[in-house]
RNA sequence: GGAGAGAUGGCAGAGUGGUCGAUUGCGGCGGUCUUGAAAACCGUUGAGGGUAACACCUCCGGGGGUUCGAAUCCCUCUCUCUCCGCCA
């Protein structure tokens, strides 16, 4: 959430870079500030109270000692009036201040100076692009076909097991799942970040720590007995690595990287967006997550631009990025960029990645803070983007490496998974 | 699952009703000494709120209660450890 130090600064400011995200906070912002206004007034008067409290109470305590019984009691007596008051102002201060959180809870983060304005996923900018467009032949097979054709992949079986979106890998379907996986994460670890291996379940507070709860709740899978939910990306445990920890300045920046199964309800979810490999309930990715010094944030969000687009390149596939609108953009997010590749059966872009500068937004949630020259605590920034998230990536692989042979895998590939065709 | 013990500052560890936000040690930071370092010595070192800055208030796992006054007493929840049972 955003920081009320931040809204009290400028708010003029934040409501104009809100409407960027089509979000109008005029009237949000104007009643925090009015609640902040009363509540400080409420502290203060509260705390004066409670200055009186003690030394009364200090005073009873010498007066007890010294055995004047009577005066003691006259002045318990006035500390019972004063408690008395101090409840109704401690209870108008609570109030105020809960009211405060929920509304900051509701106002999205502050997409930063070089979201592009927009409304929906149209309005997204093309970046950069690169790789080569296969050339595929008119009767070219979709990559669910490719699967049965080859024993890949066998959705119905997923079905039986569990339900709909949890497919069965085998043999080599399941070896280049693994391969990927093992290549992504030997590929972060070249590039400096720590290999993590994350519980895929977490509590509470973790959910809240990084925002899918409450606002997401339904998209979770929840254990009810336990109250603990199904990961939905790795970067909800390998984040809450940093709740509640205050790093020094050289502590950081921290990396990590981490392979996970991850688990959605995608509710809402229909049509041929989830045939095949397109959507599914279960799938596997590589996240990678950095926390940064606010001034750092920026050149790092580049850095890990770079280390996808290298990923795609070296995997030979077709892809662009894309810069996303407003409107297009997660309510957390202070700028995002997609990564899509292009599977030449279906002929549609997939998203395989996103890319995104949380800022300070999810660390003021989180609390992660470090110290920086002159002592002060300031919030990190967070970062985290998926390189990459394994089924779309295999969708395009399958797709467009398909020859009258059998399906190539790519060269970076091969020394993962120990063949370099699928015949 | 059963029985017991415990949760205090970055860490270790005192504190069982009255200036305790908390003795002390280690660690960190600053200084003296030193060519430099080590050692020794001196000082300093939690977070949140509040203020122009002070003052002041809150926080000793979370929540609730008793009391004029709670880290200290009571209730409750969570977690950790030990023993037993079960087990990948």
């Amino acid at each position: 959430m955003l920081t009320l130090a931040a809204i009290k600064e400028n708010p003029q400011e934040i409501v104009k870079r809100l409407a960027v995200k089509h979000f109008d906070a005029e009237e949000l912002i104007n009643n925090i500030l009015e609640l902040d206004k009363s509540r400080r007034a409420a502290q203060a008067k509260f705390d004066q109270n409670g200055a009186e409290l003690n030394k009364l109470a200090a005073q009873i305590g010498g007066l007890m000692k010294q055995g004047k019984k009577d005066e003691a009691e006259a002045v318990k007596k006035e500390v019972a009036a004063l408690k008395d008051t101090n409840k109704g102002i401690e209870e108008e201060l609570k109030e105020a201040g809960d009211k405060i959180t929920e509304i900051l809870l509701t106002i999205p983060n502050v997409p930063c100076a070089m979201v592009p304005e927009g409304k929906t996923a149209e309005d997204n900018v093309v970046e950069k692009e690169g790789g080569v467009m296969p050339n595929l032949p008119e009767d070219a097979l979709p990559h669910w076909e490719l699967a049965k054709k080859y024993n890949l992949i066998d959705f119905e079986l997923g079905v039986k097991i569990t339900g709909a979106g949890f497919p069965v890998y085998f043999g080599k379907g399941a070896k280049l799942q693994r391969a990927l996986i093992q290549f992504f994460l030997d590929e972060a670890s070249k590039a400096g970040y720590l290999e993590t291996q994350p519980p895929y379940v977490v509590n509470e507070a973790s959910g809240i720590g990084t925002g899918q709860l409450p606002d997401k709740e339904g998209q979770m899978y929840h254990c009810n007995l336990d109250n603990l939910y199904l990961i939905p990306t790795a970067e909800v445990p390998v984040t809450n690595i940093y709740r509640d920890v205050i790093f020094e300045e050289k502590d950081l920046p921290k990396k990590n990287c981490a392979y996970s199964a991850c688990f959605r309800r995608e509710a809402g979810s229909y049509g041929k967006d989830v045939r095949g490999l397109n959507r599914l309930h279960q799938f596997d990715k590589v996240e990678i997550v950095r926390i940064e010094k606010p001034e750092n944030s920026y050149a790092a969000l580049e850095e890990m631009k770079d280390h996808v687009q290298g990923l795609l390149e070296k995997l030979e596939l077709p892809w662009h990025i894309l810069r996303l609108c407003g409107g297009d953009m997660s309510f957390t997010s202070a700028i995002t960029f997609d990564f899509e590749v292009f599977s030449a059966a279906q002929k549609r872009w997939l998203e395989v990645s996103s890319v995104s500068n949380f800022e300070s937004y999810q660390a003021n949630r989180l609390h992660c803070r470090y110290r920086d020259v002159n002592k002060k605590m300031t919030l990190c920034h967070t970062l985290n983007g998926s390189a990459l998230a394994l089924p779309r990536i295999m969708a395009a692989l399958l797709e467009n490496n398909q020859t009258p042979e059998g399906i190539r895998i790519p060269k970076a590939l091969v020394p993962y998974t120990g063949f370099d065709i699928i015949d």
